[in-house]
DNA sequence: AAGGCTATCTATAAAAC
DNA sequence: TGTTTTATAGATAGCCT
């Protein structure tokens, strides 16, 4: 959309990036608010910067947005529970082939990692391709009720917004492979 | 951006409507996906559809989002604490036109929410996202490999379905007002 | 109602201030 | 360092299958 196609890959130098931060966040706002105008629905967005600031956008409000998902019952639309999805698969392979040279490159480093990661039971990181066969594979099994969860939850979490002990306990768990 | 050009407003048709919110979201996500690689950031969108399903996007998961936004403590990017902004005063006056309204009658959900919320904690919502929580986790520990790691990471976690026994706790909270 | 197909409109990468 | 402009890439409204 600019003077020259760019490759949908991180940008590499820092002021191009916040520039580019900038722009696409607000447009992104933007495309937000179209949508909930045009469509009469509601939408939530929570972004952070490069420098780590978060962003937020919420029509009516972010909390409205959570308040409304967390509340199953009010929503009598066509009995259809809450169904979520990332995505498109297209967007979605666009991640993984981003991902792929990532994971390569950053081998070395996960190796390095390894310690830390092993206590989070997470094992090291293996073949681009065996993760993108598990990840679609997965996608295809759990594409509606998986993030539907995801969301649920950080709703729930956005909607206590004023808060601010929360305290999350992960046991470690046994991997059962 | 179509064969004509249209005003922001509800489209009235609900077949079009539909349509519409269909291209759009879609839209929207690929965005929000091209700005977390572009810039490297995380991205969460909740939107509900006309017919109230909800929809989302998340990178590297709405969770880790929901967990960075409400975490400010673990965030030392720049010191600067949780900003909140919507986006331009035009995009402002075009959602004041319905907000308050909606905002009011939010309130109300929320506040019935809130209740149930604490009443219920967080429940285990999920068995697959729970490893993304210890990766999220990992991620503040680990900022260096965070931006090249945490997709990768997410996606084995994902292989890795058969996760189960962890126990995630939300200690309730206590708002300081 | 789920996918293509353009003609057009919109977002935005670079450049110019 | 930012704001505005410009030329293009990208998104999508109306159609059609």
């Amino acid at each position: 959309m600019g003077r020259r196609k760019i490759e949908i890959a991180e940008v590499k130098d820092p002021n191009t990036k916040q520039v580019t931060f900038s722009k696409r966040r607000k447009g992104l706002f933007k495309k937000a608010n179209e949508l909930s105008i045009l469509c009469g629905v509601e939408v939530a967005i929570v972004v952070f910067s490069p420098g780590n600031k978060p962003y937020s956008f919420g029509h009516p409000s972010v909390d409205a947005v959570a308040a409304k998902f967390l509340e199953p019952n009010d929503v009598q639309g066509n009995g259809s529970p809450n169904i979520n999805e990332v995505g498109d698969m297209e967007m979605l392979n666009q991640q993984l082939s981003n991902v792929e040279a990532q994971i390569l490159e950053q081998q070395k480093k996960a190796t390095k990692l390894g310690e830390r990661l092993r206590k989070h039971e997470v094992k090291q990181l293996s073949k681009p391709r065996e993760s993108q066969d598990s990840f679609s594979q997965l996608q295809h099994n759990t594409k509606d009720y998986f993030d539907a969860i995801e969301v649920s939850e950080c709703l729930m979490l956005l909607a206590q917004q004023p808060v601010v002990g929360i305290k999350k306990r992960v046991s470690k768990k046994r991997r059962k492979n």
